[in-house]
DNA sequence: CGGTAAACGAGACGGTACGTCGTGTCTTTGA
DNA sequence: TCAAAGACACGACGTACCGTCTCGTTTACCG
């Protein structure tokens, strides 16, 4: 009977306990029993949340994996700066490495299989988690550049994807495992074709 | 009663059309709508065969599509032994890359999802799909080493990954296309750093 | 600490608009769709009124309906006094015929429906709508009796069963038509029974 | 593979127990509880039965419920043929108020209800329980005019609504109770206007 | 005239039930 | 013995309303 014109919120607020239920019960079911166990029941009952509630947050139990997922797998730690960049990146390469031998590194691999039915699943992991880590090393890769640690290359994102495709290729066909001796041989070989 | 066990065969034997009715189902399945198109019960609609009988011969529907895919990617067009075996290596890869880019490369990337979750999947699609690939290629690659067109690398299964690892991450993570250029600059990089 | 209960209104006075609103809202979804139509879901989009406002009227959504029926089925038509009290009886009852007959005629149906499951309901359609009319017919019968065109019947309101009872049973049943006909010939059929 | 024009039934035959044990539960929720309590779940958990075996059978709840409720009302019990026919119509009818007047007399409440919103159900109830008690009555009544109990009535329907209707709209108003005296009355005041 | 109390809209939230889909198993009949 | 048809329990889906609640905003009255 009287009109709405009130620019920010409206209506009661989201309980923000609400999200965050949602996500961690979410993470901790994709951790054990990978990404089919992301059922929006068994998040509701675990999340102490009803079915509906999740719906009015996601479209559908792989967003809400996903979500999960890259809220979970942070910003990749810092690279010491006070290290030689190729060091850094070394270091860098490491850690994700470790993070795709650990057991959360099935998540990853799930959430690339999620990614493949779904437009919208795909943009987010690429513009997120993908991005992320390309952003980082790729950070490290111009720091050597211009230190002249190692010779410009012509693209700059086909050195990402010799660096990265690996890595990713062994975690999705695990045909060999992911060590830090891969990492470094992956460098050593990748860094001097540039 | 019961007369001579026939050591082989017992009963009706098994009409050979089921089981090609049913993969070709699967593999049409497939490649419209993707994995989570590839039901029991749409296959079996389509292959005019009932469920019990698909389960028959499979145990679960990525089971069939694997099947199904694996079927259809036959081996890899045997590079021409006359041309040298670098040009042979590249025309293979050229082959591979065309594969990812047509619309049936949607389905190689929804089997690689499709293995996360099985292990009896993963070690299929591993050892027919991946082992083929990575053979012709190290095949191709063991030749050039004998003809002394590359340096003998340390370790020739991390050569592998160096060239399949790129391919995949690209048609896995959709961030850039697939094309002959990307292969061709993949070489130029990883044949030298050998 | 608190001080006079004010008896009068406190507080902002409610809009007239909402309840009118409301109750048309339902009339029309009663109307068509029937009883399973007026969700407060749906009377709240029609009335442009939100859903605690309408609790905050009636406690449910039948309750509602209810409101709105008896508020659109109003007096019934007061006979003409000039008439003779039988003259006036019957058309009382052609317009009862009549109201049964046009398409509101299932509303009615409805709430018959509606008061078989809850009490407060059941005694507000009967002190209402149904008292309502049997009222009218008393006035008109005692009428006759004191013009002595029909003999004193021993019990008036068995008198009034035999007369509405045939005319919901048809109209619940649906197995015939209530015409006008039908009327008369009830009444032919009752009158010299008294 | 093969046709299948097999001219009886195929497949798994029904097990007779399933329709059994849903009838059950579901007469046992409309009894107490009402028609409301008729849910396709609480009939699922009270009979052992999964969801979507009850959809097989039928296509909603208050389908269910009805088919429930016309199992269990069986056949009203026949009138002893040698009494006189008066007797019998008067002894059927004392039957039916005996029943309305039980506790699940508020079933047949219920479905009348319920036959409101969906024009099968309606078609339902009105072949079934309100034409079998019809057709009992008018069978009693045939025989009374045949032996000259009583005059010929014009419409032998209409004596039927007038029996019935009373009946009925006590049931459904609650305004008075059906007693045996009621029928008695109703009887006394329906025959001698025939 | 300014404080207070209620009316009201918006929408979050936990529920319950819906009707559907697909799964994998089992039980028949028929080839 | 294979195969087709279909019954069945199970689990999850995504949706619709429910009734309650917590807000922010509005509007009257009353001190």
């Amino acid at each position: 009977m009287s009109q709405a014109p009130s620019p920010a919120s409206r209506g009661r607020p989201r309980d923000p306990r609400t999200r965050t239920a949602i996500l961690t019960a979410a993470r901790a079911l994709l951790d054990n029993g990978g990404l089919t166990a992301v059922t929006i029941e068994a998040i509701a009952a675990k999340a102490g949340v009803s079915r509906p509630t999740i719906y009015r947050y996601w479209p559908n139990a792989p967003a809400v994996a996903m979500a999960a997922f890259l809220e979970a797998s942070g910003a990749p730690a810092a690279g010491k700066t006070s290290r030689s960049p190729l060091a850094a990146l070394r270091a860098q390469l490491h850690a994700v490495a470790d993070a795709f031998a650990a057991p959360g590194g099935r998540s990853v691999a799930a959430m690339v299989a999620a990614a493949q039915s779904e437009t919208e699943l795909a943009k987010a992991f690429r513009n997120e988690f993908i991005a992320r880590n390309r952003d980082a090393a790729r950070l490290m890769l111009e720091r050597c550049i211009a230190e002249q640690l190692v010779f410009p290359p012509a693209d700059i994102d086909l050195a990402l994807d010799l660096i990265f495709g690996p890595l990713f290729y062994r975690l999705l066909m695990g045909h060999a495992p992911i060590t830090r001796g891969f990492v470094d041989q992956l460098l050593d070989a990748v860094v001097p074709a540039l």
